[in-house]
DNA sequence: ACCTGAACACCGTTCAAGT
DNA sequence: ACCTGAACACCGTTCAAGT
């Protein structure tokens, strides 16, 4: 520890593991998945591709790395101890909003790099009910069901944004879609054609939260 | 149509989009996500890695129709239209089962090739919606909630079969996760600690149930 | 201990050439 | 119309060589 600031102060453009992660985030909010490589990583460090391997032991560790920044920093944020169903709400929504700033976490969230953030929006998740009136033997069942909910929406939401990348108006992105729901045959699908009208003019977040409290109900029928 | 029955009689082995899919959905079976390619699907078909193009825009184009095949065969399957609760589970259950038996299907489902396949799941459970007591405008909502409860449940399933490709049995696999939980410092993960336990018995399928009961009683609650 | 960058093995995709 | 397979552009990763 010691040693590292010594380092630090001698030569800041040195490489290590934070400004590694720190430079891969940029690349992925401004350039998108696509553009991260390790040639791409190591251009602007100034340094060979292998360069990065003594410090990252392969893509999957650098992209864990990534998603782990972003969601442990709404996790800090979020710890702000309020009444148990409104901190499940503020996780949720944390999670949610990074998401939206950072389309990549969601689809990290929902693969093999997202494992160790998701542990900690489990751990988030679960602390909460214990302190609701909820029988302990459904603790691990609820938290799972709430974490789940989530990670659906995260990966849904990756999806769209990774299939849409430049339609940056939600209303434009609802509209096609629901143009496309509305033209498929309304006998295969009567459901999805009633309903092209509600995801027109939904909102995303608003009906994110809807879904949170719909499983926090059916938390509550649970005594 | 004509044209192509009368090739068939002439050319068993003769290239088509379906005779691709059925071979590409085999290699994912028995080998995994990473041995499709399209070397190797060329291969087992006795061809070059162009001739698929003919019949297949790109790998996208060919995993979404691979998922759809799987996912399509479940919602036939699971027509019989019995309660829409019990309707309801059935979908959610048959979808479970196909990502068991052919784990590659969960990473789609969340991912980019998915999003057809999705909308068969998302019309077969809301259809169930309809001939439930839930207010016309909340059955958009409703419907995707359950949608993505099983989308998430969708991913972490799959996450686990590409992170333990060898851990075959299911308690094996579970214990050793709950071991994992048991060793994380209890001071910053205290419910992870709590619930290791109700991880390493409890039963993924039934759990799996049990949270599409809990929107389903969320659901309940809305009139 | 840490960095460099050429080289390896391997992709998805294209396309001129065939039948 | 459909197939062939070499070639292109591009990856992640390794490793001998440097400092």
């Amino acid at each position: 520890m010691a040693s590292k600031t010594r380092r630090n102060e001698r030569r800041t453009d040195a490489l290590s593991k934070e400004r590694i992660v720190e430079t891969a985030v940029e690349i992925l909010d401004t350039e998108g998945e696509g553009a991260l490589t390790f040639r791409a990583l190591a251009a602007r460090l100034a340094t060979g591709p292998g360069a990065i391997y003594w410090h990252v032991a392969n893509k999957n560790d650098l992209l864990a790395a990534a998603t782990d920044e972003v969601i442990g920093r709404v996790m800090t944020e979020v710890v702000g101890s309020a009444e148990p169903q409104r901190a499940i709400r503020a996780v949720a929504l944390g999670v949610f909003d990074a998401i939206d700033a950072h389309p990549w976490v969601g689809a990290q969230l929902s693969g093999p790099a997202g494992q160790s953030a998701i542990l900690e929006i489990f751990e988030g998740l679960g602390k909460q009910l214990r302190a609701l009136d909820v029988p302990q033997r459904a603790h691990f069942g609820a938290a799972s069901a709430l974490l789940n909910y989530i990670l659906g929406v995260a990966g849904q939401n990756a999806a769209n944004a990774r299939m849409n990348p430049h339609l940056t108006d939600r209303s434009d992105f609802l509209d096609s879609v629901a143009t496309r729901w509305e033209q498929l045959d309304p006998a295969r699908y009567p459901f999805v054609n009633q309903v092209a009208a509600q995801l027109r003019d939904h909102d995303d977040r608003e009906q994110f939260l809807a879904g949170i409290d719909l499983i926090l109900a059916g938390i509550g029928t649970l005594h």
